[in-house]
DNA sequence: AATGCAACTTGAACTAGATTAAGAAATCAG
DNA sequence: CTGATTTCTTAATCTAGTTCAAGTTGCATT
C-alpha cells in the first residue's frame, strides 16, 4: 500500500516545499502566535522574550540531547519534526513523543531534576527550532509572570493528550491506534518514515505493514 | 502467592487504621502542606484558598464523575484512593490513573473543554476529598496568581510521570512493569484489589496472577 | 458460624503481535 | 544515472498475553 494514495494533505504547505526560508522576523512571529493562544504580551514583553531565543537549524539525524546529558533547554519547533526516544536494554528504540512543527518539546525529567537524561532528542527530518535555556526561562518567569499561566495551560493540554494516549495504548488494538494516529497527525504521517510511526505506536514495523495491508484490502 | 507475604508496609499508618478521623483543621493542613511544596502562601491567602474547598466523604464504589457528565471540579485526595477509568466498546474497564492519598485528580479533558467526560471517577476504597469548583479556581487564579506557578509545577511533574509510564508501557514486558509498580506505589499495592492493578497495567487479572506466581517461584 | 459474593488462581486453547529471514521498493549520495 | 543504503513488505515461526472455564480463597453480610 502506497502511503500517499488516498490521504489528502490537509496541513498548510511546508515552507520548505516553496523553497523560501522564513525570515528571522517570520520565525519569531510563529512562536509569538503560539504563545498568543493562551496569554497576551505587550511589545516590551515580546521583545524581552524574543531576546532569550536561540535559533538552531538541524539536519536529519542531528541530536539535540544525548543520553546521559543533563537537559538545560527546552525547544519550540519552528518547522520540521523532532523525536524524544529511549533505548531499551536490548538496544531497541522506543519513540515516546514526536515534536512536530509548532510544538514544544524537551526531556522534562532531566530538565526539572537536573539529572542525566534517559531519553534522546533528535531530528527525524531537517528541522528548525528555538532553544530556550532553563536559566533564561526562570528569569522570564520572574519578569513576566504570565508565562506561568502560559505553561500551566500548555502542560494541562499536554496531560490531556498523554492521558488519551495512555488510554488508547492499554484499551484498543494496534490497528485502531494506527487509524487514530493517521487522523490526528496527518502531517507527521506524511513526513515521517513508517518505522518511526510503528515505534511510537509501540508495535514492530512488520506488524504495521500487515495492518496497512489489511486496511488496504478492506 | 499471598500479597502481604514478603512486602513491608512502608507508608505511614492509614489514619483510618487508628480509628481517629482527622479534624477539619488537620485536613486543611494536609492540602496546605501539599501546596507549600511549590509556593509560599501568607495567612490571608491560605484562608482565601481554604474558603473554596468542599469536603466530601465517599464510600467504596461511590462515583464522583459519571460518563457523559461535564467535569466542573478537580479533586485533592485527603485520604483513600480514587480511580480515573474508561470503558471500551466491549464493556471492559481500563484504569488510566489512580488518585491515592495526597494526589490531585480530575478528568482534565472534560474540565478544560467543558464537554461530556469519556472517563469516570470513583472511589476504590472509602475516600475523603476536597472538591474545588472550576469557577472558584479561576477566581483564585485571579486573586492569587502564584497558583499559576503551583499548577504549572504540578502539571510538569504529572507530565514526567506520564511520560515514564508511556515509555514503560511500550518498551518493557508486563512482568517488569508490575515490579516497577510495586516499588513505586507500595501504598496502592497494599490497599487496592489486584484486578484494578492489572487494569492499570493494561493486562488481564489472570495474566497478573501468572506473573505473581512466576515471581514467587523465583 | 454460615452463606453468598468478590477476588484470585490455574490450566487449556487461542490470538495479537514479535522475531527472523529474505526480497522489493524507495531514497540518497556521488 | 548508478550503486549503496534505508525503508518497507511478506511469510513462517514463535511468544506474550487473552479468553474461558472452573475451582480456591478471602471478605462481607446476616
Amino acid at each position: 500500500m502506497k502511503r500517499n494514495q488516498a490521504i489528502v494533505l490537509i496541513s498548510p504547505v511546508s515552507y520548505q516545499h516553496i523553497n523560501l526560508s522564513l525570515t528571522k522576523f517570520m520565525k519569531e512571529e510563529t512562536i509569538l502566535k503560539n504563545i498568543a493562544r493562551f496569554i497576551t504580551l505587550d511589545e516590551l514583553e515580546k521583545q524581552d522574550f524574543i531576546s532569550i531565543l536561540h535559533y538552531k537549524k538541524l539536519d536529519k539525524g542531528q541530536v539535540l540531547l544525548y543520553f546521559g546529558e543533563t537537559a538545560k533547554n527546552q525547544y519550540y519547533v519552528i518547522e520540521g519534526c523532532l523525536r524524544n526516544f529511549s533505548i531499551d536494554e536490548n538496544g531497541k528504540e522506543h519513540i515516546i513523543a514526536f515534536g512536530p512543527t509548532d510544538w514544544w518539546i524537551s526531556d522534562l525529567y532531566s530538565y526539572l531534576t537536573e539529572t542525566p537524561a534517559k531519553h534522546i532528542l533528535d531530528a527525524l527530518i531537517p528541522t528548525e527550532v528555538f532553544e530556550i535555556r532553563k536559566k533564561d526561562m526562570e528569569e522570564i518567569y520572574e519578569r513576566i509572570p504570565k508565562f506561568e499561566r502560559f505553561f500551566r495551560i500548555l502542560f494541562q493540554n499536554a496531560i490531556v493528550a498523554q492521558t488519551r494516549r495512555i488510554d488508547q495504548t492499554i484499551s484498543i488494538p494496534a490497528e485502531e491506534r494506527y487509524k487514530v494516529f493517521i487522523k490526528k497527525y496527518p502531517g507527521i504521517f506524511q513526513q515521517i518514515p513508517l518505522k518511526y510511526i510503528a515505534s511510537y505506536l509501540g508495535i514492530s514495523p512488520e506488524f504495521l505493514s500487515k495492518i496497512r495491508n489489511k486496511i488496504a484490502r478492506t
